[in-house]
DNA sequence: CTGAAAGCGCTTACAG
DNA sequence: CTGAAAGCGCTTACAG
């Protein structure tokens, strides 16, 4: 067999090889090498065999670019967040890519933005690439673009977002964590609960504190004292301690939620430099599951995970039910929270996890 | 003037309207109207304006695909990392983004992928779609692709990462940061220095300890004891300074270069415990300035900054040469850390900066 | 079962 | 200075 006209470059040049070489190379036309390669249309085995053959041998790879173009779909969706810091935008990126890639359709970053201007810019530049959906994510749930999107004529999400009326949004479901938080307590055989958190102008906080009054409420249990906020901070858990906790209190907690995992953290060392045994006579219970103080506190802190890469992956799933044309009802959903049980409030703890 | 055949779609469908739209609208012919908008060509003031003005009250955007397409060039970039936390992704990332944004390029993150299938999922994923260029981010520099790439036809880029030999790859110096560490601790007086790290198989720990010591030579002193290593966790720098600053010891040291941020805070921690004071009895130097800690150690820590936000950038810039042809020699660039000082040396110390 | 042709929305030689 | 035409690499009616 003599040598074909061009040189063989089986994957020798990548991205070089199209449609057109392959069904050279098949001895077909380019049509049923499409449909061959597309699993579409009718044919013998022995064709669509053959097709497939070549594109192997070539190392052929459809460019998605041109692809896009007649489909007029990009496969690809943008991702917005002002999370520079990463620590939320990152596990739901990362659920949301994973969920996404199975479907061939992939996520553009575009981060760290705060200003209206460069959102705007990023939001124009994905339109520009038309991108098939749009999810903007945050670090607040009550804080969201800094202006209203006008109708795309593509689905928008909004993940660990504030959600404009008739949009779809995700968010951690607070009030269900500190919920579940405060009636793990409550099952430990704890009485005075108490709760501290972060700054009282977060929505976060706001359902945080429902769900500790509603868990105490189902329980008989009264609040221990008010609700003391802060500023998330260790040393907000620190200070709180020392006051909660102070010897001359006629009545002392035996419990404290706490509405973030460095609060915990400084109230348990507080604690203990007071002389109180944790978890012995004062349980504690965090928020957030970020590893790096829930595992470094000793004891290692029982505490609520917002599945951030569960969210991701929800939020997927949903864009593309959207992006395939069917009907997500608009509203805010939120998703449940997971209590990771460590060794703060005694009770079982895994052992084997720091 | 009768109406256009045409609905006056003027932004009403977006995306929709195509340069073929813009050309009628102006009079010209799509090759003129292409011409006008790019800047290219030669044509009077007046046509250019036409089409402009024509352009922006139909609401008209180019879309990339189409202009893809013809270019062979997606103005895109894959970013794969398999740091699902994003400590040290996100910041890379949004530099990244951020450098390359202003010349209209975007950026595909694929994120979170260990196993040696996925990412090579990923990298197929981002050849189909023709992206101009690849960078590969981690969270080691000892650690790059769990398999060698083969030639891609396109530039790429390795962050904080390995970097096979004849590639290009940017990380932190850690030995330049470790070294204006412990200099900065000379220069305050101190003498007797000790090191307390992670793990020594991390290439980190290596050239943190090359640090120290180059430092301490210059400054004709000796190391303080033996190097310790450790797991990169507070644990470790409250074991390590229970054992260095035993009151029984002959000699202590009156500074500790510490290998992160949590072994600082740990071992200041076990140092007040002991009623020593810092930074009075003991100067601690961290490294990471994650401010997470270091903002919340007592004293605040003065810390190296990585400058991961500024790498990102770096990377965006050289891979817009590598894009634009432009010969960058290959290898690895180390680049500069910066000292961030608060308050656990004594010295200066920002005020504000808590 | 298979193919020639049109077309996705642009850019860019090639001609006037 | 301006335009008709070809073409980027595919998919998909429309015909056989």
């Amino acid at each position: 067999m003599p040598d074909d006209d061009l040189p063989e470059n089986s994957a020798q040049e990548p991205g070089r090889v199209t449609i057109r070489d392959v069904a050279r190379q098949a001895g077909v036309s380019i049509t049923t090498a499409s449909r061959a390669l597309n699993e579409t249309g009718r044919m013998t085995q022995e064709t669509r065999d053959r097709v497939r053959a070549a594109a192997t041998e070539l190392g052929y790879r459809p460019n998605s670019i041109a692809r896009g173009l007649v489909s007029k779909r990009s496969f690809a969706v943008g991702l917005i967040t002002n999370d520079t810091y990463g620590r939320f935008t990152l596990p739901v990126a990362a659920g949301l890519s994973s969920s996404m890639a199975d479907r061939g359709v992939s996520v553009f970053l575009c981060a760290g933005e705060d200003d209206a201007d460069r959102v705007q810019a990023n939001i124009d530049a994905m339109q520009d690439r038309r991108v098939d959906g749009l999810v903007i994510a945050g670090k607040r749930i009550d804080r969201g673009l800094p202006f209203d999107l006008p109708d795309l004529g593509i689905p928008v999400l909004y993940a660990n977002a504030a959600c404009p009326p008739g949009a779809i949004g995700f968010v951690p479901d607070d009030r269900q964590g500190a919920h579940m938080a405060v009636s793990h307590l409550v099952v430990l055989g704890r009485r005075r609960i108490a709760h501290v958190t972060g700054k009282k102008d977060f929505e976060a906080s706001a359902l945080r504190v429902q769900g500790w009054e509603q868990a105490l409420a189902e329980a008989g249990l009264a609040p221990f004292g008010e609700v003391r906020y802060g500023t998330w901070s260790e040393e907000c858990g620190y200070d709180a301690a020392l006051d909660l906790l102070a010897p001359g209190r006629a009545e002392r907690p035996d419990a404290v939620f706490c509405g973030n995992d460095q609060i915990a953290r400084g109230l348990i060392d507080a604690a203990k430099g007071m002389g109180i045994d944790v978890p012995e006579d004062l349980a504690v219970v965090g928020f957030d599951n970020w590893e790096i103080f829930a595992k470094a506190t000793r004891p290692p802190l029982t505490t609520v995970d917002m599945e951030f890469l569960e969210l991701g992956r929800v939020v997927g799933h949903t864009m593309l039910d959207l992006i395939d044309g069917k009907d997500v009802a608009p509203g805010l959903r939120r998703l449940p929270c997971r209590i990771v049980e460590r060794r703060s409030c005694g009770g079982g703890g895994a052992g084997a996890d720091t």
